[in-house]
DNA sequence: CGTCAACGTAAAACCGGTTTGACGATCCGG
DNA sequence: CCGGATCGTCAAACCGGTTTTACGTTGACG
């Protein structure tokens, strides 16, 4: 016996499938006492109506989407996304809407699930890692899919976007190195290219006036170490690193101390995004905490809003905190130099 | 302008849409030079298969489902969700088979997104964080929902699963901490009405003998944190504490140390998931890598066998590996109390 | 050279809902 | 007491595909 349909809930009732699906949406009056039997009958008959079937007719879907570009092994060891998925999902699960999630690897391959989010998977959905110059935005526009990106783009693209200001906590954190006495600090950044990555790095060049210790990495444990090691061998090296996350940032220091430096008496650290172990590390990683969480919720409740028809809007969500912890405590070192350098120089 | 139909490409090509569809899914034989008429029309049209009639027609979505019934704030905080998920999508990208992920805090809540996706949101499901006695089991097999569960369940039941062995790591580090001199081995376990914590808590009750050191915890911070405190403060304390994950073993060092207690001097401490950062904290925390990746890469492979029609299969995943590291290594303490111990006894 | 099968395509039914147009019944004001 | 507005329901069209049925052509075979 299959699944019931609604004629089988209308006949059951003595009524149409029209005034069935007007009882439930309410887009007609019907009056009290049909109403009751139509539920009776649909509750009797235990009735979903089909999603698939429902989607057809009313050209929605109720779900969003993401569509994740980076590489599926990534994910795993990032801290960003659950969290952010989390926030998202706190505000959908209210309105029992789903998350249709896609991972693409390339190009072609994001094209196509954008297309294929488009073509009905989903209502709108969520764009993740901007890049500065994004392909993306001029597509969703011409594919007319509706979308929020997280982060800052050109003003005169059509969608909502949620913002954040990345530029005071990286400014923050360099007068407070400053402030201990530091003056040779350098930034392992993100790629470059990301919109995150440009912001963080850009405050971080104007706050020193110079590039000249800016260093791009990729987020990954593999770059993060690299570069401190490529930072550390300079003749007059950096006494502190801020990375553009806490990944990179503990790679770094792992080799920083296998090098014999102590942190952060010889080498300050910083990482960002405060991952959920950070404070517990030793000594405890200084961070800045990004709320992912409550960016997930923001850009959930956003797109909803477009997709209810409000016009798209920019907010800017006050979401980083910078968490001062051990690795930037204490006096920066007094020689540039520590003994055990110098065999490098 | 509105999107393409499969009329209008059927138009194009002058033909109907019966061989446009023909064309694509080679369910009749269609000439070549039909064919080719009508792939040059869609691609002029830019034509894109709309999912949703598809999905109507074909009584199939081409998505797999995911339900969450944790808090969405807990997943924020969780190592194995985000690396089972990319193992999943791993699989699912290969096939351009979507991921619907639905969170539900209620028994209610959760029941309608079951529901949900039955009723089309997807073609088939992934059950998470399995209970002894579950159910989902009975409800999916009542609402004809195909579906993988992650862990062992009753042999009787009709659906797939995949299951990994959680007692031979716990019994293999109860036998590393023997050698090290260690008889007071306690176990901080996760609930034990899911599959894995009995599993993982059976394996310990058998090693040891006795359930005396045994404590029911929730895998959260606060719970690794007080369930410590309570071991510490027994008269015969224990000298090495095992936790049914990181987030616990973390929350529990930290806090033995804030008695002053050396590890792993004075306690061994290990946990269970290895987060990536496990092994940077210091001293490394000793862990069992639970290869979530892989995990999530065969659930997804075994729901698609089902989805084409395969028998359901049990599949055992060795994925488990012990990762010894600093806080467990050395002998264990001579005497089972520390001096600090004694103003608590 | 007639017959039958295989081939390729058209036409129509179907998937299970939503939405629109039509219409009888009831209610209202004048 | 009549005409028009409102209410409640039905019937049919529609969403955009897939699948089934039917039928005219070809080609092979006896």
């Amino acid at each position: 016996m299959d699944r019931p349909t609604i004629d089988d809930v209308a006949r059951a009732a003595g009524v149409t499938k029209a005034t069935v699906s007007h009882a439930y949406s309410g887009k007609r009056p019907i009056s009290a006492t049909t109403k009751a039997r139509v539920f009776a009958a649909a509750k009797r008959l235990d009735w979903v109506p089909s999603s698939r079937a429902r989607a057809l007719a009313a050209r929605r879907t109720d779900a969003v989407g993401v569509v994740l570009s980076r590489d599926p092994s990534i994910l795993a060891s990032d801290a960003f996304f659950p969290a952010f998925i989390s926030g998202v999902e706190a505000v959908l699960a209210e309105h029992e809407i789903a998350l249709v999630l896609q991972v693409a690897s390339s190009r072609t391959a994001e094209e196509r699930a954008y297309r294929a989010m488009a073509s009905g998977r989903a209502d709108g959905v969520i764009v993740l890692d901007l890049h500065r110059v994004d392909w993306r935005v001029a597509y969703l526009q011409q594919i007319r899919l509706p979308a929020v990106l997280l982060g800052a783009y050109d003003a005169a693209s059509p969608f909502s976007s949620v913002r954040t200001d990345d530029a005071t906590p990286v400014r923050d954190l360099v007068a407070h190195l400053r402030e201990l006495g530091h003056t040779r600090i350098a930034h392992v950044s993100g790629p470059l290219d990301y919109v995150h990555s440009h912001a963080r790095a850009g405050a971080y060049v104007q706050s020193l006036g110079s590039r000249e210790l800016l260093r791009e990495g990729d987020f990954t444990a593999g770059s993060g170490r690299a570069l401190t090691a490529e930072l550390l061998d300079l003749p007059d090296r950096p006494t502190a690193i801020l990375y553009a996350n806490d990944t990179m940032a503990i790679a770094g220091y792992s080799y920083a101390r296998s090098r014999g430096l102590l942190v952060p008496d010889d080498l300050a650290v910083a990482g960002f995004d405060d991952d959920h172990l950070s404070a517990h590390l030793s000594p405890a990683l200084t961070s800045v905490s990004t709320d992912p969480f409550r960016r997930g919720r923001v850009a959930a409740e956003r797109l909803l809003a477009d997709l209810a028809g409000e016009p798209p809007e920019s907010v800017t969500v006050d979401c980083n905190a910078l968490r001062l912890r051990a690795s930037t405590d204490g006096p920066a070192p007094e020689a540039p130099h520590t003994e055990l350098e110098e065999e490098f120089s």
